[in-house]
RNA sequence: GCGGGUGUAGCUCAAUGGUAGAGUACCAGCCUUCCAAGCUGGUUGUUGCGCGUUCGAAUCGCGUCACCCGCUCCA
């Protein structure tokens, strides 16, 4: 929970976000619609600089392994390149993915305050416990249910027989279970049994919640024991659509849930096209939109959003130092941008936290002020070779399909294969770089065999062929530009304009603005010439209206660092006033000098 | 999805069930030689939306949408 204080500075952040036009909320004519939000016209120039600052940082000018931090990795060259894929792709990228089938499932909630626990609705059943004798009208459904040795079609057919007649069970209990075998094994307690049915036969039918009948009682929490549970809630995390003008099951398309896969599914016609070695790097930004059950917290949950996302092919070897790589990289990268390290918090997931997928992560988050927890700007994640294998098995048919071969490595070490046994403990190439060796299980393959069919076999094989290992930092934009402008806010009662954005001069939607301090006796005409040479080079903005005060006000709200003030003295002189937006200091200089002082101040 | 709160001009807020207002912002003009100055005038509203109650609803009721807070969830 956010202190209040931190709340009010979050509420201030939001209304000088909407006031000055960095972000409205989306459709608002209409009443709005959770969850989807505008960068109105400075909104979308800072967030245009995140994605260019990005972009020129990561795919045009990467960041170099230091020799001091990864002995190992210093030196290496390896190239970044980007792509721009479509955001919908066949249907088959996201079974491969995993994204289909694994977050479909229907959840029941328990209504039940302090409880609230959520269950996925298929591995909850409800046990309904019949006397017997109810079950006189359908004595041929009955005496199937008591047949154990019917198959498990027929024994649902009835079931769903049951489900439909108004037989209602005199008991019903729940209970997580994985099949409806083993829900079946539950039994009422002693005194139940004398409560409900007396000496009665009883019958026991399960239904899983997902598919239960209507007219059962609703079942109750098996967590609490005291609430009921809710009907299934569909939670379906992706966007669906239809490509054509016919809508049926096989023309459904899905909105891109990550820029990820448009990335796997291209591997191949990269790696082809583009001259690029193991390792390497494909770079995307774009929009991605997940249907998020509760958006929140401003821009920081949206369901469209957009992604920067790397994804980096390296050698199974050396995987683990590109991720340490990447990660000090990427908070690199923040801190360059402004963001205080002590609001920067990278934090390694734990282990039972991990995806199914991935050996390791790390979120750097950052706080926010609207929760004293911070939250995740970006993830650092470690796939191994997940996707590559997948969208092998499922696209190519084989685990495989994606490797690669180490014409390189090979090419140094082929010698060991093609000769006899006596040099195998030989140096190797690899190995001096760092980098991965034949195992010495495959140096006894190699040995045990012709020349011929050693140097085969070992082609096929790590190190020289293997699927590449991936590290995926992925960053999300829209966060970025929030913790930007949450990061710039500042108040200060001491100013005449208390608020103010102190953005980061690579990131400030305006980089300068022109004033001629009164809109007379010529100040307009030599301050015009002079907005326009800047124009050229920086997003500038001219402004003669109104007093001096307020125009130096609207800059700092908008964030803008330098404001250039032509007064009389310009005309005795040929200097200008130049204000500095973080302590409203002022100085001259000379007024042909403007530009080339925005070049030095700003370093772009 | 649950609970609580809030919706009136771009913003901050008024308005006993009886003509929707103020400040601020914005625009124009005047004035003004460095920090939201002053004067004059002006623009801005389906009171979130819908349905009811009423002679009459911003105000009362119901529903709905959006936002905020707390749970919950977030491959």
């Amino acid at each position: 929970m956010a202190n209040e204080k931190s709340i009010d500075r979050m509420e201030k952040i939001v209304a000088l976000c909407r006031r000055r036009g960095f972000i409205f909320g989306s459709s608002e004519i209409y009443g709005g619609i959770n969850g989807f939000w505008d960068y109105g016209p400075l909104g979308c120039e800072l967030k245009r600089n995140i994605k260019d600052a990005w972009w020129n940082d990561m795919v045009r000018n990467p960041p170099m392994p230091s020799a001091d931090r990864f002995p190992k990795l210093a030196g290496r060259e390896f190239q970044m390149v980007g792509v721009d894929c479509s955001i919908i792709m066949n249907s088959k990228v996201w079974v491969a993915s995993g994204h289909v089938g694994g977050f479909q499932d229907p959840m029941v909630v328990c209504k039940v305050e302090g409880c609230k626990r959520l269950f996925r609705a298929d591995k909850v059943y409800q046990v309904g416990f019949l006397n017997a004798d109810v079950l006189t009208s359908m004595p041929a459904a009955y005496s199937k249910l008591q047949d154990q040795s019917i198959s498990a079609q027929a024994r649902i057919d009835v079931q769903a027989q049951l489900s439909i007649s108004n037989v209602i069970p005199q008991l019903t209990l729940t209970v997580e279970a994985d099949s409806r075998e083993q829900a079946e094994q539950v039994e009422p307690s002693a005194s139940q049994l004398k409560r409900h049915f007396g000496n009665a036969t009883i019958a026991k039918v399960a239904f899983p919640l997902n598919n239960h009948p209507p007219h059962w009682p609703a079942a109750v929490c098996p967590n609490c024991l005291n609430g009921t549970l809710s009907d299934p809630l569909e939670f379906n995390l992706m966007f669906e659509s239809n490509t054509g003008a016919l809508k049926d099951s096989t023309s459904k398309v899905y909105l891109r849930p990550e820029t990820a896969q448009g990335i796997f599914a291209n591997f191949q016609n990269v790696y082809d096209t583009s001259r690029v070695k193991i390792p390497f790097g494909i770079a995307q930004i774009g929009k991605a939109f997940r249907n998020e059950i509760n958006p929140r917290n401003y821009t920081f949950r949206s369901r469209e959003f957009e992604q920067m996302e790397i994804e980096f092919f390296c050698h199974p070897d050396e995987s683990m130092l590109w991720y340490e790589f990447w990660r000090e990289a990427r908070i690199n990268w923040y801190k360059s941008l402004g963001i205080a390290s002590d609001k920067l918090r990278p934090r390694e997931q734990g282990k039972e936290e991990l995806a199914h997928y991935s050996s390791a992560c790390t979120d750097i988050e950052y706080m926010f002020p609207f929760s004293d927890e911070p939250q995740e700007l970006e993830g650092v994640a470690h796939r191994g070779s997940f996707d590559l294998n997948q969208h092998g098995k499922f696209a190519k048919g084989k685990d495989d399909a994606f490797a690669i071969f180490d014409d390189e490595a090979w090419e140094r070490d082929k010698h060991l294969f093609e000769q006899s046994r006596d040099r195998e403990g030989a140096p190797l190439g690899r190995e001096s770089a760092g980098t991965a060796s034949p195992t010495s299980s495959q140096r006894e393959t190699a040995g045990s065999s012709g020349a011929g069919d050693r140097a085969k076999e070992a082609r096929s094989k790590p190190p020289y062929r293997y699927v590449p290992h991936v590290i995926e930092p992925s960053a999300g934009a829209d966060r970025f530009t929030l913790a930007v402008l949450t990061e710039a806010y500042s108040y200060d009662e001491s100013r005449a304009s208390p608020e103010f954005l102190k953005f980061h001069p690579r990131l400030a939607p305006i980089k300068a603005a022109v004033f001629p301090l009164v809109a007379k006796d010529g100040l307009p005409e030599i301050a015009m010439p002079i907005y326009e040479a800047i124009r050229k080079v920086f997003p500038a903005q001219y402004d003669a209206k109104q007093s001096i005060g307020k125009r130096y006000a609207r800059m700092d709200e908008a964030g803008t660092p330098f404001c250039f003030t032509i007064d009389g003295q310009t005309k005795v002189d040929g200097t200008v006033t130049v204000r500095n937006r973080d302590d409203a200091s002022q100085m001259r200089i000379d007024k042909p000098r403007v530009v080339e002082f925005l070049r030095e101040q700003l370093r772009i």
